[in-house]
RNA sequence: GCCCCGGUAGCCCAAUCGGUAGAGGCAGACGACUUAAAAUCGUCCGAGUCAGGGUUCGAGUCCCUGCCGGGGCACCA
C-alpha cells in the first residue's frame, strides 16, 4: 500500500472544498487574523487597498482577479511582519442604481444595499483578507456628509465655482458629464449616447489650478506606477509650452490675446480665427454689417447642432465665415482679416488663434479653402547647422547638390511645412533656427509688452454637478437675492429626501428640485425663503478621498483623522483596473493635493504604488451579454472551489496582462491544490522534528525558494511564485515516494513552507494543510521563514565552454573556482580542443564560474 | 499624425548584470496501479526567441529600421 493511499479522497476527511471553505471562514471570523485595529500593535504598517467596487449585481470574474491579486499582496506583507490595513467598501452612489430603481419602481437604496449585501457575502466566501471592521458605503449619509464638508472647503478656497458654459450633455441619462466621461468617439462612457453640447450653469472644481503639479509630480511615481498610466495622465493633462501674443484689433479698445506654440512663425500670420461659440466672436460681429451678422448667426447655429463626433472629425472640410474685422500683426504691422471657424475651440487657450497657414496644416486647409494668403517664414530645407553635409562629388570634383529638395510651396503641395529649419521673410529673425527664433521672439514680445511666454493645458476644469437623484446633495443655498450661501458646517449632512412622491425620471433637471419640503429652506443669513441647490455631485468626488475615510470610517466628528493619516497614508499599494487610469486616479491625486494645501495631510500623492490588473476575457473578447460569452464567477467557484479560481488568476500570467478564460485551466489548478494538500497527509514526522537532520537536496530547494519568493512577490511575478511552489510540491512528492520518505525532516519542512507560500494564493487549502501538519492556529498568521544562508551556497555549478559563442563543452565545477583554473579546464576539454582545431586563439573571456568563451581568428 | 506597451514550443507563459533558450502549466504520446475506467503516480515529446541590420568574445535581453497586435491622445493652436 502506497503512503498516499492512506487517506482516500472520498472520505469526509479528504480534500472537500466546500467543507474546508466553511470551516476556515468560521475560524477567521473568530480569530480575526486580518484586523488592523489594535492600537497597541507595534508592527510597522502597510496600507494595501483594492479599488472599491460599484455594487451592480454580484461580483464578476474581473472582481475575482483584482481581489485575488490584491490579497496576495496584503497576505504577503502580513507574513513579512507588517500590520496590514486592507479595507473594503462600496462606491454606492450613481446612475445604475437610479436607473434600476426607475425601471422597477423601487427606491435606489433598496437595490443598492441588496447588491452590497450580496457582494459582501461573495467577498467573504472568496476568502479575501479584508478587515471587516473598516467598511464604508459612499451612499451612507455618514459618508457623504464629508463629501459636503470637502465641497465647502473647496468653495472657501475658491476651488469650487459656478460657470455658465458649453457642457457635455448626455441625452439618454439626461445629465451633464465631465470631459473625462466622454469617450474619444464622442459618446458617453456610461450610457453610450452621443454627447451633445448644451449651455448650462454648472459647478466646477478648479483642477486646472493644479495642472502643473499633477503633471510634474508624476515623476515621483515613475517606476512605481505602470508607465502606461503615467503616459495616459501626461497625455490627458496635455501641457503645451509657447507664448501668448496680443493682437491689436481695428476699432476695438482691447487687444485680443492668442496662445501659440509657434511664436517663431509670427511673421507668417496672415489671418486670425476665433471660435464661433466664444463671447469674443459674438462681440466682434456685434456692429458688423447685417449680412455678416446673418452669416455668422447661421454658421453658429450650424456648428451648435453638430455632434461631438462630427466636430472632432479632422478630415472634414474646413468651414468658417469672415467676421468683417481686422487685426494687426504685431511683428509685421500687416492688416489681417479675422475669421471664425469651428476648428478653433472656445475653451482652449484664449478661444482664438493666429493662423500661420504655411506652417500649420489646419490653417493651411482653411487658407486654401477660403483663398487666404500663405507666407512661408521657415525654410525647412535649410540645415540646422552651418556645416554642410558631406556631398558626393562628380567626375570634375564638383559637389553634386541635391536636386530632390521639396519645394517650399505649401499651397500646391497642400502640406504645411512643419519641420525644422531656418527663418526667412521674418525681419530680425532671418537666418536663425526655429528654436532660437522662438526664444528670440518671446524676448522681443516681452520687451514690447505685446506678448509673453505662456503654457496652456488640454485639461479642463472638473464639472461636478449632476442633474440626478442618487448622489451627494451640493451644500449650497440660493438666496432670494441670487447669492450663493454655503450651508453652515454644523448643518451637515444634507440628507437626500425620501423618494416617495418624487419622480426620478430624467428630465434634464434634478429631481430634487421637485422635493418641496426639502428644497425650500430658510436662508442661513436671515431666515428668508431660499432654495437648496438641487444638483448632486459626480460620484468621482466620492471616490477621490475614500482611502482616507477607511482610517476611521465610523468617526462622526471629522472626515478622517490626520493623526491616523500620518500613520497609515498614503496607500502603500493600490490595486485596480486600468480603466480608471485617468478619471479616478487624476481626481484622487487632485483632491489629495488640495487636502495637503489645506493642511489636513502631510503628503501630496495618495497612492505610492499602483498595480493594474488586466481584464478577464472569454475567447478573445471582453465578456458581455451581447456577446453571450459571460463566465459566471459563482459557477466557477461552485465547480472548482475558491482556491482554484484564485490560484488560476494568479498563475495565468503577469497581473497586468489580460486573462483569456479559454486559455487557462481552473480544473488543473484544483488538481494541483489537491496534490499539494495530499502532501500534508503523507508527512509522518513529529512537528518538532529537528530540521537540520533532513535530506539536504530537498532542503536546498526549499531554502532557495524561501530566498527567491519575496522578491518575486514584490515585483508582482505571482505566476512565477506559483510555478516555484509547483516545483517544490513535485520535489516533495518525489522525496516521499522515491526518496527519504514521509518521515524525513526535510519533507516536513518543505510541506510547511508550501503551506505558508500557498496561503497567499489558496488560503483555504493552505490552512487545511497547516492544520494537518499539526500547526495551530492559522497559517494566515504564520510568518515567511528566513532561508538558511548555508543552504543557499551551491555545491557545484555547471560551467559552459564556448568557442566563438557556441557551446562546445561543459564541466561541473566548484562555484569558487578561479578564473585561471576554469580557463585551464576549458582549454583542456575535448569539445573545445576539437572546435578550436588549429585555429589561432584571439581572445579568451572568462566569467568564473559560469562561462569561458574562446574567440578564434 | 503623436505617444506608450507587447511579439519566446500547438496554447498560456519563464529566462537577476548581456553569459547553457525552458522553470511551471495546458494540450499530446506512452507506462504503472485497476477486471475496467476515473483518480493517482511516473516517463516522454517539443521552439532557436516576428523580420532585417548593428554593437559585442557572446544578444530573447542593448541600438536602428520594418511588420503584426493592444492601448492612450488627437482640428488642443
Amino acid at each position: 500500500m502506497n503512503e498516499h493511499d492512506r487517506i482516500p479522497s472520498d472520505e469526509p476527511a479528504g480534500y472537500d472544498v466546500a467543507r474546508i471553505q466553511e470551516k476556515w471562514l468560521g475560524v477567521w471570523d473568530e480569530l480575526k487574523p486580518f484586523s488592523s485595529n489594535n492600537p497597541n500593535d507595534k508592527r510597522p504598517r502597510k496600507y494595501v487597498l483594492d479599488m472599491f467596487p460599484y455594487p451592480s449585481g454580484d461580483l464578476h470574474m474581473g472582481h475575482a482577479e483584482a481581489y485575488a491579486l490584491g490579497d496576495v499582496i496584503a497576505r504577503y506583507w502580513r507574513q513579512q511582519g507588517f500590520n496590514v490595513m486592507h479595507p473594503i467598501g462600496w462606491d454606492s452612489f450613481g446612475l445604475p442604481a437610479e436607473n434600476a430603481a426607475i425601471k422597477r419602481g423601487i427606491d435606489p437604496r433598496e437595490w443598492t444595499y441588496a447588491n452590497i449585501d450580496q457582494q459582501k457575502t461573495s467577498m467573504r466566501r472568496y476568502g479575501a483578507s479584508f478587515d471587516w471592521d473598516r467598511v464604508l458605503h459612499t451612499s451612507d449619509p455618514e459618508y457623504y456628509k464629508w463629501n459636503q464638508w470637502l465641497f465647502l472647503k473647496m468653495y472657501e478656497k475658491g476651488l469650487a465655482y459656478r460657470k455658465d458654459s458649453w457642457v457635455n450633455w448626455d441625452p439618454v441619462d439626461q445629465t451633464v458629464l465631465a470631459n473625462e466621461q466622454v469617450l474619444a468617439d464622442g459618446t458617453s462612457e456610461r450610457s453610450g449616447a452621443i454627447v451633445v453640447k448644451k449651455k448650462k450653469t454648472q459647478w466646477y472644481f478648479k483642477i486646472t489650478d493644479y495642472a502643473d503639479r499633477l503633471l510634474d509630480d508624476l515623476n515621483q511615481l515613475e517606476g512605481r506606477w505602470p508607465s502606461k498610466v503615467l503616459a495616459m495622465q501626461r497625455n490627458w493633462i496635455g501641457r503645451s509650452i509657447g507664448a501668448d501674443v496680443d493682437f491689436v484689433i481695428e476699432g476695438r479698445e482691447e487687444k485680443i490675446t492668442v496662445f501659440t506654440t509657434r511664436p517663431d512663425t509670427l511673421y507668417g500670420v496672415t489671418f486670425m480665427v476665433v471660435a464661433p461659440d466664444s463671447d469674443l466672436a459674438a462681440e466682434l460681429v456685434d456692429d458688423a454689417s447685417v449680412e455678416v451678422r446673418a452669416s455668422f448667426q447661421e454658421y453658429l447655429e450650424r456648428v451648435q447642432k453638430s455632434t461631438e463626433i462630427e466636430r472632432q472629425d479632422a478630415s472634414r472640410p474646413k468651414t468658417g465665415v469672415f467676421l468683417g474685422r481686422y487685426a494687426v500683426n504685431p511683428a509685421s504691422g500687416e492688416r489681417i482679416p479675422i475669421w471664425t471657424a469651428d476648428y478653433v475651440l472656445a475653451d482652449y487657450g484664449h478661444g482664438a488663434v493666429m493662423a500661420v497657414p504655411a506652417h500649420d496644416q489646419r490653417d493651411l486647409d482653411f487658407a486654401i479653402k477660403f483663398d487666404l494668403p500663405v507666407r512661408v517664414v521657415l525654410d525647412t530645407n535649410a540645415t540646422q547647422t552651418t556645416t554642410i553635409p558631406v556631398l558626393e562629388l562628380d567626375e570634375n570634383g564638383q559637389a553634386i547638390l541635391p536636386e530632390d529638395l521639396p519645394p517650399l510651396d505649401p499651397i500646391s503641395t497642400g502640406k504645411a511645412l512643419i519641420g525644422d529649419g531656418r527663418m526667412i521673410n521674418s525681419g530680425p529673425l532671418d537666418g536663425i533656427t526655429k528654436s532660437n527664433a522662438i526664444k528670440k521672439i518671446i524676448v522681443q514680445l516681452e520687451a514690447a509688452g505685446t506678448g509673453r511666454a505662456a503654457k496652456t493645458y488640454r485639461l479642463r476644469d472638473w464639472l461636478i454637478s449632476r442633474q440626478r437623484y442618487w448622489g451627494t446633495p451640493i451644500p449650497i443655498i440660493h438666496g432670494a437675492d441670487g447669492e450663493l450661501v454655503p450651508v453652515p458646517e454644523d448643518q451637515l449632512p444634507i440628507v437626500l429626501p425620501p423618494t416617495e412622491g418624487l419622480d426620478l425620471q430624467p428630465k434634464g433637471q434634478s429631481p430634487l428640485g421637485a422635493a418641496e419640503d426639502w428644497v425650500n429652506v430658510p436662508d442661513p443669513r436671515d431666515g428668508s425663503p431660499a432654495l437648496r441647490d438641487p444638483d448632486t455631485m459626480d460620484t468621482f468626488v466620492d471616490s477621490s478621498w475614500y482611502f482616507l475615510r477607511f482610517l476611521n470610517p465610523n468617526d462622526d466628528t471629522k472626515a478622517f483623522d490626520p493623526k491616523e493619516a500620518d500613520k497609515w497614508a498614503p496607500v502603500d499599494q493600490y490595486v485596480g483596473g486600468v480603466t480608471h487610469a485617468i478619471l479616478h486616479l487624476l481626481y484622487a491625486r487632485f483632491i489629495t493635493k488640495v487636502l495637503f494645501d489645506l493642511g489636513y495631510v502631510g503628503f501630496t500623492e495618495p497612492f505610492s504604488a499602483l498595480l493594474n490588473q488586466g481584464m478577464v476575457l472569454m475567447e478573445g473578447s471582453a465578456m458581455s451579454k451581447s456577446k453571450g460569452n459571460i463566465v459566471r464567477l459563482s459557477d466557477q467557484l461552485d465547480e472548482h472551489g475558491v482556491d482554484a479560481i484564485r490560484l488560476t488568476m494568479a498563475f495565468a500570467g503577469p497581473p497586468e496582462d489580460d486573462i483569456d478564460w479559454a486559455d487557462v485551466s481552473p480544473a488543473a489548478s484544483a488538481k494541483f491544490l489537491a496534490r499539494a494538500w495530499r502532501l500534508s497527509g503523507d508527512v509522518t514526522s513529529d512537528p518538532d522534528i529537528r530540521w537540520r537532520t533532513g535530506d539536504v537536496a530537498l532542503r536546498r530547494q526549499t531554502h532557495r525558494f524561501l530566498a527567491e519568493g519575496p522578491g518575486l512577490v514584490e515585483s508582482f511575478k505571482f505566476n512565477v511564485v506559483v510555478a516555484k511552489i509547483m516545483e517544490l510540491v513535485n520535489a516533495t512528492r518525489k522525496a516521499i515516494d522515491s526518496g527519504p520518505g514521509g518521515g524525513d525532516a526535510a519533507v516536513r519542512e518543505a510541506a510547511e513552507v508550501i503551506a505558508v507560500a500557498l496561503s497567499l494564493f489558496a488560503p483555504y487549502t493552505a490552512e487545511e494543510m497547516w492544520e494537518r501538519l499539526g500547526r495551530t492556529p492559522t497559517v494566515a498568521e504564520a510568518g515567511w521563514r528566513k532561508p538558511d544562508p548555508a543552504l543557499l551556497v551551491e555545491e557545484s555549478v555547471t560551467a559552459v565552454f564556448q568557442v566563438d559563442g557556441k557551446v562546445r563543452d561543459k564541466a561541473t565545477v566548484s562555484p569558487k573556482i578561479s578564473g585561471e583554473e576554469l580557463e585551464k579546464l576549458a582549454r583542456a576539454s575535448v569539445g573545445v580542443t576539437r572546435a578550436v582545431g588549429d585555429k589561432e586563439i584571439a581572445n579568451v573571456i572568462v566569467r568564473a564560474p559560469r562561462i569561458v568563451n574562446i574567440a578564434t581568428r
